[in-house]
DNA sequence: TAATAAATTTAGAATTATTCTAAAAGAGGA
DNA sequence: TCCTCTTTTAGAATAATTCTAAATTTATTA
């Protein structure tokens, strides 16, 4: 039986951050000491194959997983800070454009966060 | 005068492609030899950081660039070329949604591209 | 124009993220 | 228990990117 899988699915779904496999080995630690990166690299892989989680990829940043229900993100331009968001679904639009072919689409807006919008100000 | 940075600049601009620094690299190296990867690393970053060429980042893939004019990509899930395509600006949406310090926005549409389509079809 | 300052380029090392490989460890069934 | 299949591990390998310091080029200005 998987050890660790859940485990690592919990961490995902439960957290409000958007983790980078670096981050998820750190919070799986905490309670399984022994365990190794290479073993959540293979874990999140394989559930990102399979669609149970969501892989988000900014510039710059090393990649990141997400719950996989619909949502979008908003990314402080100035300290990266990633944060959910949720618009009108667009899929219809979008296969209205261009076809039945599309399967998702990833939509990430960027913006000032309140705490850079104030440094930046004086 | 910098010597690479037109040359760069107009790398990106010309080409339907959206390149990796190693494609750019290559293409640069054609005119002139003697170039080398660190440059176009350093052009990229500072023309980037600067607002003169975009950058598109697609999972598993390294860091792309591509001229700034707005439009949107398609990206075949099965074999990952990326497409140009051109949605309605949806700016002033996300901005009545999550107010005026939005200051754009990357939307990438996942579909299957016809080839891949046919190859899967059997 | 010579001297100096500032920016760009280069070479190569360093870092980081990620994948790969082969061995070790588990778990379940015959 | 023996065998097979899957997961986990350790660590090497790869690939993208950044960093550093030196060399070269360009710009400035006395």
């Amino acid at each position: 039986m998987k050890k660790y899988e859940i485990a690592i699915f919990d961490i995902i779904n439960n957290s409000c951050d958007h983790m980078t496999v670096r981050q998820i080995y750190e919070k799986l630690k905490e309670r399984y000491p022994e365990v190794v990166l290479a073993t959540v690299y293979n874990n999140v892989n394989k559930m990102w194959e399979a669609g149970y989680i969501r892989k988000i990829t900014v510039e710059g940043m090393p990649d990141r997983y997400d719950k996989i229900q619909r949502h979008d993100h908003k990314i402080c331009r100035i300290c990266g800070k990633i944060s959910d968001v949720c618009f009108d679904d667009l899929i219809g639009q979008l296969r209205s454009r261009l076809g039945e072919e599309v399967t998702s689409y990833d939509l990430k807006v960027f913006y000032v966060c309140d705490t850079c919008r104030e440094k930046t100000r004086q």
